[in-house]
Formats: structure tokens, sequence, C-alpha cells
DNA sequence: GTCTATAGGTAGATAGAC
DNA sequence: GTCTATCTACCTATAGAC
């Protein structure tokens, strides 16, 4: 009974695995995945290197974990925001500030689905990307609706708005403007008539 | 006879210390730094690891000459590329297209210089990012030329335009848009008016 | 200018004790 | 679940022969 729960919620005890994840994450922000190692992951959450072991069967698989809680977290935080605006401008607006707002300051899981993408050398490096661009769609779809014209346009504005707020952690100082007063910033500068 | 020619065709003697930029710009922009070893630059040039300490102190030192040649490469286009244009649009405009077919289809060190700057741990790497700064007053000018108003809009432009460029390495495919074809249609989507 | 050889260190990962 | 100990492999960098 009380062992058919656990199964149920798949990860019971074992705390230390999501502090992994927690500690994993900011290191491959800060330093890249192939500049972090796993004595650095472990020493963050107060063990050895080799304990890591028994929650993670590699580095490569502690990657992965991120990423997808990554892309979880980031598609739970868009879509949310975007069911309670009723234009289709309102909804570009919301989710673009609550990509943002994740990107900028919600942690460091959407920054490693960001950057750390390309170094992935794995076959599950195809599923990460499917993953991906299965949250960009929701982006695609908001533009789409905003019934600019052509294809090639929507995808030309997809590109321009993505890249961005994507590169926006390069440049973002906490002192400045915030991940509202940005995203807004940009969308005022774009034409999104239908001329 | 034949070899002579063979040895002025590949190897112009000696300057091997251009090969192995050329080598450390590919595999920093493909792996990453920390991602490729000097055993894997070396062997790109057909030489062992150790010999290229005869041509840089160390493996930094390469990296840093990597991001100062990009630097210059890119400034030189750019540069080059405003003075033949007439109005502050179609200077920008001009800029954008140099910028983004250097980083596009120019080869790897534009790449390295936009990457890889983050993860310099060295005491020069205030002078590579102020040198990364002096590069892109270039576009603060440009875009302040334009005259859409207020400091903070400027800003808001530049980071929307760089950021878009920037990014664009994640997804270009060379089978689709010109990078020329790419910075028309992104000014096209951006607001340049004054009001 | 490039080689070989190697120093000295750190990486990811495993085995078995507790 | 975490430890210690360790394996194997690879890393940057140096020294000296050629």
């Amino acid at each position: 009974m009380l062992q058919k729960k656990a199964i149920l919620n798949a990860q019971p005890r074992s705390d230390n695995r999501l502090n992994l994840l927690d500690a994993a994450a900011l290191r491959f922000c800060a330093r890249g995945y192939d500049g972090t190692s796993m004595r650095d992951i472990a020493s963050d959450v107060g063990i050895k290197a080799g304990s890591i072991y028994y929650h993670f069967e590699s580095k490569t698989e502690l990657l992965i974990a991120v990423h997808e809680e990554g892309i979880r977290r980031i598609t739970s935080l868009v879509s949310t925001a975007i069911v309670t605006a009723n234009t289709p401008r309102d909804r570009l607006k919301a989710a673009m500030i609550a990509h943002l707002q994740e990107i900028l300051s919600g942690g460091d899981y959407a920054q490693v689905v960001i950057c750390e993408l390309p170094r992935i050398d794995d076959p599950r490096r195809r599923r990460l990307i499917d993953a991906r661009n299965e949250y960009e769609l929701i982006f695609r779809n908001l533009i789409k609706d905003l019934g600019i014209g052509s294809e090639i346009k929507c995808s030309q504005l997809r590109f321009l708005i993505m890249g961005a707020m994507n590169w926006s952690p390069m440049w973002f100082n906490s002192d400045g403007q915030s991940p509202e007063e940005i995203a807004i910033g940009f969308l005022d500068l774009i034409t999104v008539t239908t001329d």
C-alpha cells in the first residue's frame, strides 16, 4: 500500500536528486556543460562525485534531465500566461513576458535549454530538439494568429522575436529594465499590421 | 618540382600559426572551448599537440587570438559596408547585411566572438569585452542616427536587432534565405519612424 | 618548427564497504 | 544513499632531441 504510492509518485524519497538537478542547472548555466565536472556538482549538494551515479546514469543523463525539466517549466508558465489574454497581440505579449521572466529571473533551467543544446552528443539529442520545437510551436501559433500575412513573414517575425529574447541573458542587468518592460519594448518596436 | 609546389600550396612553410588559428576557430565554434583539446586542433593541421606551444603560449592565448582576429574581421567588413550607403536607414541595412554575412557564411571567427566570450577565465577577458563593445558602438551610432527618439528606445532597438542577428546561427540553413534576405526581412518588421 | 616523451593533474565512471 | 578507493583515459603544458 505504502509501497504502491511510492511507485506511483515515481521519485519518492531521495531529495538529493532534486538538489543535484538544481546544482547541475546552475553549473551548466554558469560554466557550460564541458566546463562543469561531476565533482563540482556533487560538492554543491554536499556529497561525493561517485554518489551522483546512484541518481543519474551519466553526466549526459544529468544534462538531459535538466533540459527536460527546463522545457517542462517554461512550457507550463507560457501556456498559463496566454489563457487570460483576449486579443492575439495581448496573447503574444503575455507569452513574451512569461518567456523573458523565466529566462532572465526564473532560474537556470531555461538558460540551459536555450544554450547547452548544441553541445549534447547523444542519440537522445533529437528528442530534446523536438521538445524545444514543440515549445516554440506556441509562439509560431501566436504569431500566425496575428494575421500579418505570408508564411515567410511569420517566420521572420518569429526569428526576430525569439532571437532578441533568447539573446537577452547576454546583456540583461537586474538593475535595469524588468523582463516585462523589455518584452513590451520589443513588441512596440515591431510592425504588426497587416499591410 | 612537384614537391615544391605542394609545399607552397598547402603549407606556405612556417605559417602554421595561421592554420592553427583557423583550426581553433573551427573547433571552438563547433564544440566550444572546453570541448576542444589541443590535440584536436593540432591534428587538424597535421602536427602534434606539443608543437602548438611554439606558436601560442597557452590554450587561452589561442582563444584570445581567435577572438581578436574575429573582431578585426567583422569590424573591417561592417565599417566598409556602411560607407557606400547614403541614408541612415540604408547604412543600418548595410551594416546588418555585412554582420549577418560574416556570422552566417563568413567563417567561424565571428561565431567565436559571439558565443565563447563568457567562458574566458582570464585577466585579458575585459580587453576582449571592451573590443566587442567598441564594435557594437558602430550599431549604437547607426541607430542613433535614425532619430527615433529617446535613449531607451535606441537601446531597445539595438538589443532587438543585435539579439535577432546573433541568435540566427541557431536556426540558419544555407538552403533557405540568404543573410541579405534575412537582414532585410528583419528591418522591414521594425518600426523606424519618429512618432 | 616539429618531434617524442612525459610530468602532473583532472575527468567520468565503477566496485564494494557501510 | 553515500562513502572511499580506484581504474582508465584524457587533459595542458614542458623539456630536450632533431
